[in-house]
DNA sequence: TGCCCGACCAACCGGCCGGTCAGCAGCCAT
DNA sequence: ATGGCTGCTGACCGGCCGGTTGGTCGGGCA
């Protein structure tokens, strides 16, 4: 009867239809409204089903939220694995991240703003960590790539590695935020068309906006 | 006795101290927590006054948002008036507003933190205009500057404005949303040194990561 | 002095919140 | 048939929510 916080479900992927439709719905309303602006009527309504039996399948609404935002961690596998085994020049990987990364978020909207809505979320809270959790494996590999390339010569050795993959990272996930914004400013044409920003973006990272 | 939600007051900012006083409140709880996660008490108690009195000044919740969001987008004039007027190379003044445009969310953080927030929330949301206003005054200045840059031959001709534009403030913005997470990174040491970041980030875009 | 008006507040309202619980339909083993 | 077990539900709870009300207080003004 203590109020114990551990998680219930440690595979809670698919045990059965109805949890991962609960999942699904707070997913999905999580992340557009935040967890405060959510009520549990609402996922229940959403997945079909009463709000007695998300209860009976989660303690709480915090292991409800916990339990999506692990569940969307969790498919967000080290996207490196594939474009590290793709051959040719580190600057090439690093465009084919760029590539991948954007069109993971863009494939798996609610996931990613579920993510992103709790890294910048208060710190102290439960579950940062989760978040924070995927956001530093890309981040860490991101600057393993950079440092090869780095040794390698074929990127320049006086640059923070850390600042370069903060800015390819901050370039993708400043697009899948803030692109419902940009999309109706005249002077931005790539709102539509991610895979060309991410060219643009690549371009100018790799060899500046002045001319050589 | 209509449901009019029009807002009450024009020049909400210092018609007596209370009111500042409230709107700090409102700013600085609504920016941390998110709108429905604050309730008018909390915001009373911050601000020293009783619940009811809030009421007596703003008509309801939303109003209260959208004049904290006013206030806050008021706020912020164009970076790019002091830097303009500064003389030197189109990249100097680059460097310069993105120096200007990171010290000010650095000094100003519940204020940017509101907006930013208001930025990525479910579009069609009342109050998501004046915080685009604001993102807006940036980003249209900016990309002018960078047309000058490119007309002059100072910077390469071949790349979008817009996506120079959309570089520049997603490295300040993703530094100023996530510094709180970055900090715990060992492969980070800039995190304290918003200067630095800027600086090399700077550096970055102006010549690009490979060797010329 | 008497009065008026805006700033302010304690107490209250209906309603929705997160969370609980007794019990029901179906199904399998006995 | 029957008793228990599982998955599930409608009805309900105390509490807090946004918002209202009736009224106090104090300074300008006649």
């Amino acid at each position: 009867m203590a109020k114990t916080v551990s998680v219930k479900k440690v595979a809670v992927k698919e045990c059965c239809p109805v949890v991962s439709r609960i999942l699904a719905a707070a997913e999905k309303l999580f992340s557009k409204h935040g967890f405060a602006a959510v009520s549990m009527s609402a996922i229940a309504k959403e997945a079909g089903t009463s709000k007695a039996n998300i209860y009976h399948h989660f303690r709480a609404k915090d292991d409800l939220h916990q339990a999506a935002l692990r569940f969307a961690a969790e498919s967000i596998k080290s996207l490196l694995e594939n474009v590290e085994e793709s051959g040719g020049t580190v600057s090439r990987k690093l465009e084919l991240f760029a590539q991948a990364h954007i069109e993971g978020m863009h494939s798996h909207p609610d996931m990613s703003r579920l993510i992103l809505r709790e890294l910048l979320t208060d710190s102290r809270k439960r579950g940062r960590e989760i978040a924070e959790s995927g956001f530093a494996r890309n981040f860490s590999a991101l600057t393993t790539l950079v440092r090869k390339g780095q040794k390698n010569g074929e990127l320049r050795k006086d640059l923070d590695p850390a600042a370069v993959t903060a800015l390819v990272l901050a370039a993708n996930i400043f697009f899948f935020q803030n692109n419902d914004v940009l999309r109706h400013y005249r002077e931005v044409t790539f709102a539509d068309d991610p895979e060309g920003y991410v060219k643009t973006v690549s371009e100018i990272l790799l060899n500046g906006i002045r001319p050589r």
